[in-house]
RNA sequence: GGCCCGGUAGUUCAAUGGAUAGAAUAGGAGUUUCCUAAACUCUAGAUACAAGUUCGAUUCUUGUCCGGGCUACCA
């Protein structure tokens, strides 16, 4: 239990005590103390000032006196400054915390809560090679799955590909057109991208066909839906519907390239999937939940056939769920599909990591299967998180303005490359190793850099600075990780720590500041881990991470472990240090960061 | 037009209604007889604007301005 958890409640105690008066727990505001006042933990004493009708500072005396009083163990001294109560914790107790957990792998997880949460994610367009976007997917959808469980979830990851559509019919008829049969092993191209060039290939020509008709004299309306390629590509959707063998066939062979270049790119990013569904297996089954609907009374068809639901009382407009002609539309295969992962899985919960973009269309989804009164719906959770945009605004697939996803690691693969070549600390490592090593600090670098902001913002990435190894990085972690364990690797073995009075002299008059502040922060890393699951955001993992690597960081230029001032302080600074390195290991792990023994 | 987000140092990001708004980078100045300098220390620099609620507002409310998204019988 976190020293704030067992504060509180001592708290109430002695305000009931004192004043008889019931306080909830959660009115209490208790943070750590500013670095700039005695004290390690704070209570903001406004709150009850007018309650109580006393001063600030005759309640924190008050309140003060009687913490000390009744729970030696914990508290040793109190100030009052303003209306807040700063309280120092024994370091006594600081010490029998690190004593218990600083070999404790398991810190920081929670036991099974009997809850399964899925987590859809990645969900990839099979003509778009994977870009910098699509990666701030894969990684955030990843990273809460793994805190999810890390909190006690079980969970199941799952993907939509969505393989069907006109756009997919736009790549297939490119290549028709253009490829005089060329293949990705023919061309000697990765498969999503091979296919993806038939798709920036389409637009190409389709533009030109547009403007020729414009120069003949048609309007621009007109010529966007004459161009011949355009029309090509609708009639090859129909016959694709209609289950044509040889569209069929070319659809198979194209998708299945794509696929093999997914393979390859979702393993070396560490993507996985525990059930994978495919949108041309899905579409249809959505349009039983209309006929439900319709006889529910929940949907309404015009005379034209078409089906619609009315959400003009819940502020949104009149939703089309399919069309007159009897073919569903989007919204209709995603309910089809909650139903098949519902059936599935029987989750709990439903995470769906989609770009904001689809905030409405997301919202209206979990309204429809409220309406239908699927026990479900409730449990839909849309992790809306924000596009990743260049400079010049968003990126877009179809004018291949996009910073290609293996485009994205080889580079930084690179850089990472160089720098260790340049610092030459690895000399001694072979071939394999060193390749490992690069892609751990290129991929740290890289998912560090796309997690540790808020998912809800969007975020800006500039081609031209390419990513930073140094200061609030990934690679910045895993260097802290590193040197500790080169300072492990001199000391087989740590003593236990003296505990109680007697023990507390033999460490040292007391801790000190740096020693303590690294134990206070060691001590949130569940609270941390605790937060990033309920609000399902990776970036409070990412940003307590970083803070502990920095603070270790002052601390090893500050003091010495190795020529500590005596045998107790190096022990106790080996497992500050062992317990440092394990919930920094532990906590990249959460964000699907390797971190190296040596770089 | 309507609806939904967002606006914090030059830049990229923080801050359960709480103390003097934190980091990182870029800028300036330093640190290596000593455990990895991919590090550390010091320095300078910001809440778009205006009201309101409050003991207290970056945070809540309203308005203005700016940016983005949605508003398809596309997915």
């Amino acid at each position: 239990m976190s020293i704030v958890s067992q504060i509180k409640p001592l708290i109430t105690k002695e305000l009931k005590t004192l004043y008889q008066q019931e306080f909830e727990e959660s009115n209490l505001t208790v943070s750590t103390t500013k670095p700039e006042f005695d004290g390690d933990y704070t209570l903001v004493l406004f709150s009850f000032v007018k309650q109580l009708k006393k001063s600030p500072e005759q309640l924190g005396n008050e309140i003060g006196d009687a913490l000390i009083k009744s729970n030696p163990e914990i508290f040793t001294a109190y100030n009052v400054i303003k209306g807040f109560l700063n309280l120092t914790i024994a370091d006594s107790y600081w010490l029998n915390f690190l004593q218990a957990n600083y070999n404790n792998h398991q810190f920081g997880s929670k036991p099974a809560n009997a809850q399964k949460v899925i987590v859809e994610y990645s969900s990839p367009n099979t003509n778009k090679p994977i870009h910098l976007g699509h990666l701030r997917n894969n990684f955030l959808g990843w990273s809460v799955a793994q805190i999810l469980k890390e909190s006690g979830y079980e969970t199941v990851k799952t993907c939509i590909v969505n393989d069907r559509g006109i756009h997919i019919c736009k790549s297939m008829i490119a290549w028709q057109q253009f490829a005089n049969g060329a293949t990705p092993q023919s061309t000697n191209t990765k498969g999503d991208h091979f296919v993806g060039d038939y798709y920036v290939k389409f637009n190409d020509e389709y533009k030109k066909q547009v403007e020729e008709l414009i120069k003949g004299g048609m309007k621009k309306e007109d010529a966007e839906k004459e161009a011949p390629i355009m029309k090509g590509t609708q009639q090859m959707l129909v016959e694709w519907e209609n289950g044509k063998p040889d569209v069929i066939d070319l659809w198979k062979k194209m998708n299945g390239w794509v696929y093999e270049g997914f393979d390859v790119t979702y393993k070396r990013i560490g993507s996985d999937f525990a059930k994978m569904y495919y949108e041309s297996e899905t579409y249809l089954p959505g349009k039983k939940f209309v006929e439900e609907g319709l006889k529910q009374g929940v949907f309404f068809k015009k005379e034209d056939g078409s089906v619609w639901i009315d959400l003009t009382a819940e502020g949104l407009d009149e939703k089309l769920v399919l069309r007159k002609d009897g073919t569903s539309v989007y919204i209709t295969q995603d309910l089809g599909l909650a139903q098949e992962k519902y059936d599935d899985f029987k989750y709990d919960e439903s995470i769906y990591v989609i770009a904001d973009e689809q905030n409405y269309h997301m919202k209206v989804l979990k309204l429809i299967l409220q309406k239908l009164s699927k026990p479900y719906a409730d449990g839909i959770n849309h992790l809306s998180y924000g596009m990743v945009e260049l400079p010049s605004g968003r990126m877009k697939s179809r004018e291949g303005t996009v910073v290609d996803a293996d485009e994205m690691i080889e580079e930084m693969v690179n850089v990472a490359k160089n720098k260790t070549e340049e610092l030459g600390k690895v000399k001694d490592f072979s071939q394999d190793e060193l390749i490992e090593l690069y892609d751990t600090i290129a991929l740290g670098a890289l998912k560090f850099f796309l997690l540790r902001v808020d998912p809800k913002k969007r975020m800006i990435f500039n081609p031209e600075e390419s990513i930073d190894f140094h200061g609030f990085t990934g690679p910045f972690v895993q260097y802290t990780h590193a040197r500790i364990k080169s300072i492990l690797r001199k000391e087989q073995g740590t003593k236990d720590l003296p505990t109680g009075q007697a023990g507390k002299a033999q460490v040292g008059n007391s801790l000190l500041q740096l020693e303590k502040d690294l134990i206070i922060s060691l001590e949130q890393y569940p609270t941390a881990i605790e937060q990033a699951a309920t609000e399902h955001n990776p970036s409070v993992v990412a940003i307590y991470v970083f803070n502990i690597a920095k603070l270790f960081n002052s601390f090893y230029t500050e003091h010495s472990v190795m020529n500590a001032e005596s045998e107790e302080k190096k022990h106790l600074r080996l497992k500050l240090s062992e317990m440092t390195a394990n919930v920094i290991s532990s906590g990249m792990k959460l964000l699907g960061i390797r971190v190296p023994e040596r770089m």
